[in-house]
DNA sequence: GATGATTCTCAGGAATCTTCCAGCTAACTA
DNA sequence: TAGTTAGCTGGAAGATTCCTGAGAATCATC
């Protein structure tokens, strides 16, 4: 995907500086804003490629700030941000257009994710490939379907996000903390262990179908998911 | 269906952002007016395909602006948005040529779909497919006819919906909050347990006919339509 | 009004998923 | 080689998600 302008406004600067973070990373620019107003001034002023607006903002909330950009022809996508608990009742409208929304706690993978989505649903993304493809391994985002040459494999969403993260950094090791901080929601506090299950997971049900295992460990260091060539 | 441009003329904002944000994104071009005096010269002005136009507006009413065009020689069709306790004959006979009405609130799939037919029956719209095909489904958009195989099945209106949103997103995982937004009405503020039981309505209704089950449940995710090749 | 279809809510239960644990195996090191 | 550490995996508890039947409320039709 190429670089994106993305605004993240949020009143907690912890998630603040998470999502800039791991979204510098993905090589995108970012910018961020506290508040309603503020954020307001900013897409007016820079016209982010998208936005992550979270609903619940100190001054105007983040439908007002919807409201108002949108009242003025600015047509930038919006990925909503909302406390799960909010969700249930307020959901209707969220999705309209090329909207999308995560509920808190979210797994940083999971925003990289929709942001793809929606660009490329949007059609603003030039290599707008839904398939992510190493080796034997084939992954369908628009049908979250898996296929190892060909034969479908089932998988939890887990097994999902796991499997999406390292085939997104193929032939490249991961380490335990990566994996965790990428795949698991922000506020998880599990062990380690948990990663070390999932990638059981996954063997159990890729290598059945591959000819070579697909997913191999770095001791002392991490996973890696082989590609074709290195 | 190609890309048309659109005016749409409502009073409320919420209502005009609703539309133009949802018409957008399926392609269209999009203008709006809040009342009628300004409908009247941007439609004069900027000539657009269709007019989505409120009956009530604060100034002149809908059938004020549709009569006042319709003296100036303009033929461009309408689709009326009105209240559900408006008297239905009184719209009904202004229901004539290619123009429609839907009542409030409606969903921003039967928009789409109203605006699509009324394209058809003018025939402005170049590749007027109205059969919706998905493997052995066949959704007759005219005759409101759906077959399994051939075999006729009766849905009721919300069933038919869904299963429309469905079959124009064949082997996409939709999720519950995208369904509510474009097949329940805007202000529908249930919950999302109301998808599973018209899901399950359509599974009780369409499986026995098929040879494989249409819909299937992405755990976690959502929903979607299997089509041929995935 | 009465009847039947449709919409919507709710709750029990089934199926699946997540997480942790503990015992085991494989790999490294002294 | 033996000891130590890292990683693997089966089992099980608990949580979550999904399915579906039952019933209330609403709407349409006669």
């Amino acid at each position: 995907m190429e670089s994106l302008k993305v605004l993240v406004v949020d009143d907690e600067p912890n998630i603040r500086d998470l999502l800039s973070a791991s979204l510098r990373f993905a090589g995108h620019q970012v910018l961020t804003s506290p508040n309603g107003t503020d954020a307001i001034a900013k897409i007016i002023d820079t016209q982010p490629d998208i936005v992550l607006l979270d609903v619940m903002l100190p001054d105007i909330s983040g439908f007002g700030v919807t409201k108002k950009i949108r009242s003025m022809g600015i047509e930038t996508p919006i990925l909503f941000l909302t406390a799960r608990d909010e969700t249930e009742d307020k959901v209707t409208g969220l999705t309209v257009g090329g909207d999308d929304y995560v509920t808190k706690p979210f797994s940083l993978d999971e925003i990289v994710a929709r942001i793809s989505a929606i660009m490329r649903r949007t059609g603003k993304d030039s290599d707008g490939h839904s398939v992510i493809r190493v080796g034997e391994l084939e992954m369908n985002e628009d049908a979250h379907e898996v296929t190892v040459k060909g034969e479908v494999v089932e998988l939890s969403p887990t097994e999902y996000q796991l499997l999406r993260y390292l085939a997104s950094n193929p032939n490249r090791v991961l380490t335990k903390a990566q994996i965790l901080d990428h795949v698991w929601e922000y506020d998880f506090n599990g062990e380690m262990g948990i990663v070390e299950s999932y990638v059981s997971y996954l063997r159990k049900k890729l290598d059945p179908l591959s000819t070579e295992p697909l997913i191999v460990t770095k001791r002392g260091v991490g996973y890696m998911l082989k590609g074709p060539k290195g």
